[in-house]
DNA sequence: TTCGATGTTCTTGAAACGTCGAACAAGTTA
DNA sequence: TAACTTGTTCGACGTTTCAAGAACATCGAA
């Protein structure tokens, strides 16, 4: 039996201008995409927002589904990763302006690692 | 009497970036955009959508409100301008990024200037 | 003043979005 | 097997968005 129906990953050249800036149009999700933008994968527990863990999983998918990030399961749980890679060749530059927009002012806040978890941890 | 109830201009610094993307994430704004990214000032006329006017009312009004265009009135009619300047001190590189990629997926092609008025024009 | 051109606003309806809570599915652990 | 954990899905709710048509406001011309 297929595990909670695997995500579909658009392809690199299937990402559409819109659905990312769409995808990127929301506090929340500008979060998540600036608490990974250092590149390391994160599991969905590192993750710190302040919505129920539904709509967690709505937001991850938007991104998901626009091509923004990648899902990765591992056993009972999952990890996500941004597509900067994939982002920057089909969309040049578009990714690092949205990002350092961002942090000037400081979008997405609300959204963080949890406690200790910013990169090492809990053995 | 103050007319049309003269549109508010965001400052530049009251300029949203989530506002500026949600805008952009529309293809007919992003058209839009495209149509305006010479940097000439346009009138409402010139505009060419697949829309009533009503709705590309909205739409231009959506831009001036996320600080993307600025819209002026001389007499009966308004003319737009993208906020290129603007733009660029608030969000470096942003405006191009979005502009680049939308041309390369020619994302708003929906969007256009009326006949001969590429540039020059009736007298 | 009456018309026509140009845009805005209002109203209405359909669709999309963000949020939550509850139910579910799959893997882990006891 | 029975919990427990982790994440997805679904239904519900209220808000926002997009779209169109109709009414309105302003300006210029007749």
């Amino acid at each position: 039996m297929v595990v909670m129906r695997q995500a579909r990953h658009p392809d690199v050249d299937e990402i559409s201008l819109i659905a990312v800036m769409g995808a990127l149009s929301d506090p929340i999700r500008v979060g998540l995409a600036r608490v990974l933008a250092d590149g390391r994968e994160r599991s969905w527990g590192e993750l710190r927002a302040p919505v129920v863990k539904s709509t967690l999983s709505h937001h991850l998918r938007v991104l998901r589904d626009a091509g923004v990030t990648r899902t990765r399961q591992e056993g009972t749980r999952c990890f996500v990763v941004l597509r900067r890679r994939d982002l920057d060749a089909r969309f040049p530059g578009l990714l690092d302006a949205v990002l350092n927009a961002a942090h000037t002012d400081d979008v997405g806040a609300q959204v963080s690692l949890a406690d200790g978890q910013s990169g090492l941890l809990h053995g």
